[in-house]
DNA sequence: TGAAAACTTGACTAATTTAGTCGGGTATAT
DNA sequence: ATATACCCGACTAAATTAGTCAAGTTTTCA
């Protein structure tokens, strides 16, 4: 089990744009320097972030990305979300009749996971964009 | 973010053996039939948790393999470690001198990762294999 | 006004991981 | 003896992920 780096990235770039702060926007250029992610894939997860209303954008020679909301309210969950970051733990839910595994009933570990997606998601429920700047501001750059 | 097959394979497998609990070993081709999962994987999958000391085997024609023990002693954090889920969340820890992504310091998410890590191990270690075979022990089969 | 900077967006490709198979064993009960 | 079942490394195909390409549009500022 493994997150992907779109999750990852998405949070490290969001953070960059947080400290950052002021109301002008900041370039994805700049993030890519700063944060070491290709500049093309960024644009990419960024589509996605915009689209989920957590980043306006601005075009144009001055332009660029900034957060809709503070950090503080800005959940982890959303960001993942946003990004397609999605918790599916294992495909057996999908086909909801058939059960799993061709059988006809749901399989033994079935409930098991659900559990857990709810138990990751609480956590990224709890944390917000802010914790993770106040936690390690000074090493950021 | 998901979970392989590997491990939901393993605990549909050890709890299909819990079910049959009794001293003769249970065969992989039973499981294999009851549970719809491929023999040659389930092989694979009982080699390593033989090598990990969570079931015995049995050769020869009335083989098979028995659990080591108790399925109320048995957490699924040490059947998924034994099949290798490991959860690794990002690959950002392996270079630990380097930092991630090629920066001198540690990338802001770092610590998330560790932190999401011991959230979801603690979920494994409070369940053990009896807790989920006596959640739903009428619709294993 | 025109060119450069920056966002927009879908499609594509390469690398990695996962799921599952193959093949050639060895041990043992009947 | 011989069929059954475990043993175990190597391999392959499918799926996913990471990242790039290409062809735009919009806006600012010189």
């Amino acid at each position: 089990m493994k997150l992907t780096t779109k999750g990852r990235y998405a949070v490290m770039a969001l953070a960059d744009l947080a400290k950052f702060d002021s109301s002008d926007p900041v370039s994805l250029r700049d993030i890519s320097l700063r944060q070491g992610i290709s500049l093309l894939y960024l644009e990419q997860i960024f589509y996605r972030l915009k689209k989920n209303n957590i980043v306006n954008s601005a075009r144009g020679i001055k332009g660029g990305y900034t957060l809709i909301k503070h950090p503080s309210n800005l959940r982890l969950a959303e960001i993942f979300k946003a990004v397609d970051e999605k918790v599916k733990t294992v495909n057996c839910n999908k086909n909801s009749k058939k059960g799993c595994n061709g059988k006809a009933s749901k399989c033994i570990t079935h409930n098991l996971w659900d559990e857990l997606e709810v138990h990751i998601n609480a956590f990224f429920e709890k944390k917000n964009l802010g914790d993770l700047i106040n936690q390690q501001s000074e090493s950021i750059i």
